[in-house]
DNA sequence: CGAACAGTTGAGCTTGATCAAGATGAGTGG
DNA sequence: CCACTCATCTTGATCAAGCTCAACTGTTCG
């Protein structure tokens, strides 16, 4: 892992208003420059940071996409979340000290290096900026409350309707399609991040192909009839 | 909802340590006690927020258990989890300025109310405070990336144990007894969180029982053998 | 070019859900 | 204090969603 390191500035990335505060004073906004250290690029396949490695950084995603994975003591892995770009790991190392699950790049990636120690300085002294770490943080409970609620409670088609219309949005706030999208995680990966096993998202997909509701060649998916895909979601509890 | 409220100070409230920084300045020590605005009493059934509520403050559980829940748009029900003494509740609201979930107390209760804004205020003067409030969020997260691990991965027996397991522990860390504990919540709310049926619960309890793990009576559970209980959430995946 | 990886599909099985009937207990009002 | 009621819990019988195992196909990349 040699981290390819290049000084770089918040104020003027195309990103900032997905992983910073907006409406910041240019006094502020110059100060902002100041949290990103450094970049680094990982490859496909790499680790960003690992279950019990220091923490010391969170991370904003600039190109690429992650899977964050817990693993139980007897080895059984749970995906906890696909992030992009403009998202922020490393949350979960910041409770003690080291982090508690890996971040493993899907594609060759880049992120920005922000240690924590300077977001915390910097957020005594800049009202916006420590509202959005907290904004940050608690989006994320959210989210995974969502992905609880998914788990506990949704049935197979669910879950993966509810997955796909997850991704795709995240997408089209990106400037991409709307109903287009390449899966960058294997089915394997999918399927453990739903609770499913591999087997049940191909059949799954599959069916959802008999009834037009998307198109899927590899890993490219088209969504077809959206309306379908949202009904399935909120389809009540039968 | 009338709320009984009572001016109190964290400094010498006992539970000071499972909610606040330790090793704090005497000087700063004074200052925390400007966090909590009132106390308040939440009898049995009722919410102490609830989903599309106002955000406004923070809650450090002083007696009872909470649980949480969230509800899905076709009304399905997800308990994301159970709180008691010394716990945190309200961070889902940060995010959007408005609560996400739904806390009911299982059994009468008391929270201290601690406004956000006040929190955030000395939060950027008292660093320990800061530090704090970043841990409490991430702890939170990585609690509920275990919660993702146990409903994605793990089989009823698995889950029931590693439940049971865990609110031994934390009733422990509370003073109370390793083995005995009194469920404060119905086998339906525990399926819930579990993402199983009440039958399945009452079942797989039923299960224990036979084969001398615990003794259940009602709602009073003594764990006979923790040992096997702690190898059935460590079963290598069979 | 071939080996490893990724995905699809089928057959059969298992786990936990569903439906149903009682049992138990706590709270309430007469 | 007792009878009644409602909520909670237990247990049984049956069913189905999703898992497992297996075979085969397609893809990627070294």
């Amino acid at each position: 892992m040699t981290p390819e390191t290049i000084k770089v500035a918040c104020s003027n990335c195309n990103l900032r208003e997905l992983c910073m505060p907006v409406g910041l004073q240019p006094a502020d906004l110059r100060r902002i420059d100041e949290i990103v250290a450094t970049r680094r690029k990982v490859k496909r396949r790499e680790t960003l940071f690992h279950n019990g490695e220091r923490f010391t950084s969170l991370y904003a995603i600039r190109t690429g996409v992650f899977k964050t994975r817990v693993t139980s003591e007897d080895g059984r892995d749970q995906v906890t979340g696909f992030q992009m770009a403009g998202e922020i790991i490393g949350l979960d190392g910041i409770v003690n000290d080291h982090h508690t699950c890996d971040a493993v790049a899907l594609e060759d990636a880049e992120v920005c290096v922000m240690p924590f120690d300077r977001i915390e300085e910097l957020s005594r002294e800049v009202t916006a900026l420590q509202r959005h770490v907290h904004q940050i943080m608690s989006r994320e409970i959210v989210r995974e409350h969502g992905v609880m609620l998914l788990l506990g409670s949704m049935r197979a088609e669910e879950r993966l309707a509810a997955f796909l219309l997850n991704l795709v949005q995240r997408l089209h706030a990106r400037g991409f399609s709307q109903s287009e999208l390449v899966l960058r995680m294997t089915r394997e990966e999918i399927g453990s991040y739903l609770g499913l096993k591999l087997e049940t998202v191909s059949r799954t997909l599959s069916k959802f192909v008999e009834d037009g509701i998307v198109a899927v060649q590899q890993r490219h998916v088209r969504i077809v009839d959206a309306d379908k895909l949202r009904r399935l979601v909120n389809a009540p509890a039968c």
